[in-house]
DNA sequence: CACGAGACCTGTTCGC
DNA sequence: TGCGAACAGGTCTCGT
């Protein structure tokens, strides 16, 4: 799941806390425990206890899908890749099926990673440079207009949707929002990046802010049982919508594998060009 | 550069 | 009922 405005949504709940989960920033980390190594992606175990403990949670940012904890001195950045999720409980809670690190905070509470499939990393680090500085732009930032956007496009020559789902073109799109955002352009997945007119490179960054905000203000897509309190799976016009009738035109919506990800679209408001 | 296959993992759903 | 195949919100590496 988690793209963009699955983070953002952590984001701000972590931040701000909710009915029942108190605002993270200011407590300190008194303790932790690695239970799947891998999900530590760097530095080592040793290292990371060591370190962490005694940093307090300073502020709390996103870059793209990465979830950044701005601590005392180092940056603990999360990915949650496809399974990934974090909950705040009390830190004498019972360890739950597929928690992969829990770190103990002031209070008597605790941050857990849990993942079922084990893909989400975490690292701690001095200088996220490294890590985030190969992502596109930012695509709710002000600094992404539609110049750039369609200046970006222009040389590129694969196909609309992986060049999207390509974190290095723009940071934060996943499968669910460009299919969404490519619906509502009204753009064949598979049409080439090059060919989009200036006007099609706007409508499709209009489209592509408007699925995300609306993510963002339905706090997310919750699908399966994940994702507690998303609502943007109720409003979704083509993903997981296959066979169904298009909203806009009845077309029964198709699903293709385009670039090795399922792809929804409306085959009448989404025509393959040439 | 663009693209596809395979890897990394576990769990659920689908088809016969 | 059972069992294997297909599929799942992501990204990396390798070969062509």
């Amino acid at each position: 799941m988690p793209e963009l405005p699955e983070i953002e949504t952590f984001r701000r709940r972590f931040l701000r806390g909710d009915d029942d989960t108190p605002p993270l920033v200011g407590r300190s980390v008194v303790g932790v425990d690695l239970l799947w190594e891998k999900t530590l992606a760097s530095p080592s175990p040793e290292e990371f206890e060591a370190r962490i403990v005694g940093q307090s949670i300073d502020d709390i940012g996103r870059r793209g899908k990465y979830l950044l904890f701005h601590l005392s001195s180092d940056t603990l950045t999360i990915h949650l890749r496809m399974s990934g999720d974090l909950r705040v409980e009390a830190d004498a809670a019972p360890v739950a099926t597929h928690h992969r690190l829990l770190l103990n905070l002031d209070g008597g509470i605790r941050l857990a990673f849990n993942d079922t499939r084990k893909f989400g990393r975490v690292w701690l680090l001095a200088d996220t440079a490294t890590l985030l500085g190969k992502l596109g732009p930012e695509p709710l930032d002000d600094s992404f207009t539609p110049d750039l956007f369609s200046t970006r496009l222009q040389p590129r020559r694969r196909q609309i949707k992986p060049l999207l789902l390509d974190q290095r073109f723009l940071a934060g799109m996943g499968n669910i929002y460009t299919d969404e955002a490519l619906h509502l352009t009204g753009l064949h997945p598979q049409t080439r990046a090059s060919s989009l007119t200036w006007e099609q490179a706007a409508c499709l960054w209009e489209s592509i802010r408007q699925v995300l905000q609306e993510g963002i203000r339905r706090n997310g897509a919750s699908i399966d049982w994940v994702y507690r309190g998303g609502e943007f799976q109720n409003y979704f016009q083509v993903y997981q919508r296959t066979g169904e009738p298009c909203y806009r035109c009845g077309t029964s919506i198709e699903r293709i594998i385009v670039g090795q990800r399922s792809t929804h679209f409306c085959p009448q408001c989404q025509p393959k060009p040439g």
